[in-house]
DNA sequence: CTACTTTTCGTACGCTGTACTAAAGACGCG
DNA sequence: CGCGTCTTTAGTACAGCGTACGAAAAGTAG
């Protein structure tokens, strides 16, 4: 992982990038200096600044490949089926990437692919026949609970299923059962269960949202219960 | 503003943390810095350190501070109308200080403050009948929502009310009604218009989630429509 | 070959966090 | 008073950062 590459392709905007977020993926976003992605590629520091303007151009330009790797919903597809899907792919996509959520907020100036992949939601949504201020809310409350959802995912000092257990059971006997004894319940009876994945939540928000909306849109979305 | 302090206050670990605020919240997080720090508070770099291990610990201690400006939701008290009061309170804590949101995401050691909030939200969740499973899945909706809709807030280049008219329009004029049709109508239609601002949005989406929750525990929520 | 453009890179500057060390101040005790 | 000791404050220095500037190298056309 990440040596020095002997073969020096030929740089370019997009070789910069992809060797960017590669790095990224590695190593961390705090890693992704411009000498140490200049070294992964082979080349020099000043080298990189022929393709793009600043670092900022980076760190925005890896946004939008992120945003690249999800599927756009489709317009002409079931409403409900097209978020649900691209709700997963946009999680996977920014748990490939954790450093991309923390990019999110300073990032102001959307690429090309951001901005497509807007457009097909709007398109999508408004298409089902969402009115206008409906749109705007789903696609606003949507966004807002993956990309929460993602945040939360990236702070977890713990990923994937069953390795919570290791980490957070020295911490919880500190606990014992005296100053916080509801995070300790939830802990021994939830998270320290054999099986647990903090990722498994994520349909159950997304679904009180889908269900919300296909209830205000009057389409027999799923029933209570 | 931050003009130099004049009369030296003594120093203190509370103090530092309490400035490192004050000057993120001026001058944004990436103008704290350990030299503009010490500055604000009529000292040198290297006199922190005594009261700091080191800036992590600084910016620690910052987040747990905006915890703390938080009301803790009681378990005493209604658990959806807990759960509103203090979604929005925890919304403006993170509008007051922008810089929060993007911070969650790499401390993963939450502070004092962080772990009695959390204790008081599950106590009010499982007082209220929540079994140990909703709870963690309805606090984890919940804060999705929360938190990523406060990394929208602060990535949009605008703040408040109708000054989303005089950012966007230049920008909207460039694409005019070609490529992005269905984001130009929505920035016509819906965002360009008097008195919008996105922090209205807000509450759509956390009632969609109370709604589903309240359905799920059965004591009658907002009904559909 | 020359003339010109495209691409690469060496050097240097001001910024960052902070390790190490020293100095100054506070305070009790004889 | 002097003295030792602990607390608190700073000075200096170093490695690493983004990148401005300008020169060097490589490629290409005439």
């Amino acid at each position: 992982m990440s040596a020095v590459n002997p073969e020096r392709l030929p740089l370019s905007r997009e070789r910069v990038l992809t060797c960017a977020v590669e790095l990224a993926d590695e190593s961390g976003i705090s890693a992704l200096t411009i000498r140490s992605l200049a070294q992964s590629m082979g080349t020099k520091p000043m080298s990189l600044y022929y393709y793009v303007a600043n670092k900022d151009e980076i760190l925005d330009g890896i946004v939008d490949m992120v945003f690249s790797e999800v599927q756009l919903p489709s317009p002409s597809g079931n409403w409900r089926d097209e978020m649900h899907s691209r709700a997963h792919a946009m999680r996977a996509a920014l748990t490939r990437h954790p450093w991309a959520v923390g990019l999110l907020e300073s990032r102001s100036s959307p690429g090309p692919a951001t901005l497509r992949h807007h457009e097909a939601m709007l398109a999508t949504l408004r298409e089902a026949g969402f009115s206008i201020q409906l749109t705007a809310h789903a696609y606003a409350a949507l966004d807002s609970y993956i990309y929460g959802f993602a945040l939360q995912e990236a702070a977890l000092p713990f990923e994937g299923r069953d390795t919570a257990a290791e980490i957070t059971t020295p911490i919880m006997e500190r606990f014992s059962t005296g100053e916080y004894p509801r995070m300790v319940e939830i802990a021994v009876e939830h998270v320290l269960k054999p099986g647990y994945d903090f990722g498994d939540e994520f349909d159950f928000g997304l679904n009180l949202i889908l269900d919300g909306l296909s209830r205000l849109m009057g389409d027999g979305g799923a029933p209570a219960e």
